[in-house]
DNA sequence: CATAAAGGTTCCCACGACAGGAAGGTCAAG
DNA sequence: CTTGACCTTCCTGTCGTGGGAACCTTTATG
């Protein structure tokens, strides 16, 4: 399989897995007129990747993720904190943006949005330290 | 005002608000020295990125804010587009975060989380294309 | 059989918004 | 006079790609 065709079956684009060989997530062996020959093994890595990418775990995470995957004798729990940190992550993210958007949504809302400069946006924004 | 005076005042880092005067949001005066000489309308500017930030604006999107605050002109309706489309960046945001957490959350709670190899997780992540 | 299009390769630069650190100049206190 | 706290510029790195140049190989077509 050359890299345009596992492209299309795991869904990420060429660029990203020439980078994932370059920091040695995937290992795709060469033909001898130096494509890159992607074995089943390697396509199932990548779409594991995709997906893993898709929950938002970084790249470091796979890494993880993909060596406790590899390995039989892994125990759950340790596949459960990765996740669980993330998770924490993610809802750390959330609340910030809540936050964010709590306090903007308000300001949108007081905003005339009419042609006279008046603005609490602004107002807002330029408020005493 | 030095920079170290100025960053304490407005709750940025120094390197910050060098970066600011590299790409051109804030131009301060220079001592003799070499040091910069922070007016009190700098310090008001970089409140106002400091504000602006933490809402989650652009540095592009705090370039137009800050023009269309500098604008005696303006027409409130410019303010609130801007601060509406960031909204709606936000809330795409929220909304894949979520998703993302919704699906992490449950494979999470389905992980036994023992020393066992079983794990929906790395099961949902090698699942079939 | 020649050619053109479509695919592959490496390499380097750019993004956003800074952070870290080196190498050196300046200033206030003891 | 020295120490240490500031300040300066300059360069590199972050994270996960995307864009594009310059070049090579394969496939399809006239």
């Amino acid at each position: 399989m050359n890299i345009g065709e596992v492209a299309k079956r795991a869904g990420l684009p060429p660029k990203t897995i020439r980078y994932y060989e370059e920091i040695g997530l995937i290992k795709p062996l060469r033909d001898p007129n130096g494509y890159r020959a992607f074995r089943d093994q390697d396509l199932h890595k990548l779409a594991f990747l995709s997906r893993a990418r898709t929950l938002g775990f970084t790249i470091e995470d796979c890494r993880t993720l993909m060596a406790l995957y590899a390995d039989e004798g892994r125990a759950s729990a340790d596949v459960k904190q990765v996740a669980q940190e993330h998770l924490g992550h993610i809802d750390d993210k959330i609340a910030q943006l809540q936050t964010m958007r709590d306090t903007l949504s308000e300001l949108v809302h007081c905003c005339a949005g009419d042609n006279r400069p008046d603005c609490p946006i602004l107002k807002d924004l330029s408020a005493e330290v």
